[in-house]
RNA sequence: GGGGAGAUACCAAAGUGGCCAACUGGGGCAGACUGUAAAUCUGCUGUCGUACGACUUCGGAGGUUCGAAUCCUUCUCUCCCCA
């Protein structure tokens, strides 16, 4: 069932639910940080452990004290444990009872993650919540695969959340951390996942392995299977997802957190999400289509450009293409999820959600 | 006036007797993208057809050959060098 709630970390205050942009090597593709506060209105943003560790490296981020210092943001951030890199860079990578030993997609260079070391970088990088190191099933996969991994992420989550609750934030001031639910789209594996997670009594949780391919009714049954078991006074944030249809999905279904690639990099790739459904702003229909991006607009770039400049802009390669199509697809995110909050207050999700739907999907 | 090079699809450019409806790049058209190795990747791009395929193409005209973008004759045009 859909709910309405507040998260507070050091850094910010924000409603939820809510919407992250990704920020993989600190910063949103594209955007800058002023923008993204004073336009976008993000309260929270992504970063990644495992290529924030890579590249610029814990020495620099711990001696310039913390991400939210080096990139000059100072709202919140949540930071990935790199188990997703685990999924996505499987060909480099080796799962040990130890940890993942990987090797480099920079440079070849060897290194190993445990769930302790991946709870210290994220101490170093000082994010406001930290990420459980997990196996991100990928799928599809059998349930006796599905089974081990759950069994390994389930092992390095105990020794993750020892590690944090015995361990220091560096910066002065407190982190979080969350873990995450695996077990592909099994619900018997999906169930006692949640069980085992709903007794850490974490500030929040997380739903992951999910959107990597399988069918979204199956990732709607999981969140259902899942979201009765998890805390009801805790955050629940659904890792990776997804398309604006998925967000109101799934906020139906007692979802709190999302993050995406999706209006970052298909934006940048010409894909544009409005209120009125999904345009391809490459196609040819939009030359000499004069009007503004988006109306009425839910970004500063949504008025003052017209479509068919987008489209020239994002045709011959310009850099501001792709700016200005991020800044319309996050606006859009964050908007949507801001109005679902509202609908929520108001009781009238449900007659909401069921029309916006609809338009949401459409192929403009 | 003398000498030389060349004309290939929207553009550039390969091909110099059959494996050519024609490499490759660009452009164009469309698609993909879900905790970012992505401002990336894929497909199509002579006509008709879903496809097997059929038909018309490599400056124009004619010829040689079983077979020509490729060889010969001729015409037209372009570019370079010397005067």
């Amino acid at each position: 069932m859909a709910r309405a709630g507040r998260i507070t970390t050091a850094h910010s205050s924000f409603e939820t639910p809510i919407f992250m942009p990704v920020g993989t090597q600190g910063t949103v593709k594209s955007v800058h940080q002023h923008e993204l506060k004073n336009d976008i209105d993000a309260p929270v943003i992504l970063g990644n452990t495992y290529h924030l560790y890579l590249r610029p490296g814990t020495d620099v981020i711990s001696e310039v004290g913390g991400l939210h210092k080096f990139m000059n943001w100072n709202r919140s951030i949540l930071t990935d444990s790199g188990g997703y890199q685990v999924f996505s860079l499987s060909d480099n990578r080796k799962l040990t009872g130890e940890g993942a030993s990987f090797r480099s997609h920079i440079d070849g260079s060897k290194h190993l993650f445990t769930p302790e070391n991946v709870v210290d970088i994220q101490r170093i990088i000082g994010a406001d919540i930290i990420m459980a190191f997990d196996e991100c099933t990928p799928w599809p996969c059998d349930q006796s695969y599905a089974s081990s991994s759950l069994d390994l992420t389930h092992h390095w989550l105990d020794r993750g959340w020892d590690h944090f609750r015995n361990s220091e934030p560096k910066y002065g001031y407190s982190q979080s951390f969350f873990p995450i639910v695996q077990g592909s789209i099994f619900p018997e594996l999906r169930k006692i996942s949640a069980e085992k997670i709903a007794l850490l009594g974490a500030e929040g949780n997380a739903i992951g392995g999910l959107s990597v391919g399988e069918p979204v009714e199956d990732m709607y049954n999981m969140i259902e299977v899942v979201n009765v078991i998890l805390p009801a006074d805790k955050p629940r944030y659904l890792m990776g997802v997804g398309t604006p249809v998925n967000i109101l999905e799934s906020i139906e279904r007692g979802v709190d957190m999302f993050d995406c690639v999706m209006p970052t990099r298909n934006g940048r790739n010409g894909m544009l999400f409005t209120s009125n459904g999904i345009i391809n702003i490459r196609n040819r229909k939009w030359m000499k289509d004069f009007s503004p991006i988006d109306e009425p607009g839910h970004s500063i770039v949504d008025m003052q450009y017209s479509k068919a400049y987008l489209r020239h802009l994002i045709m011959a390669g310009e850099l501001l293409g792709g700016q200005i199509a991020t800044m319309h697809n996050l606006a859009f995110y964050l908007w949507l999820v801001r109005e679902a909050f509202n609908q929520i207050m108001k009781d009238e999700f449900m007659p909401w959600k069921a029309k916006m739907v609809k338009e949401l999907s459409m192929r403009l």
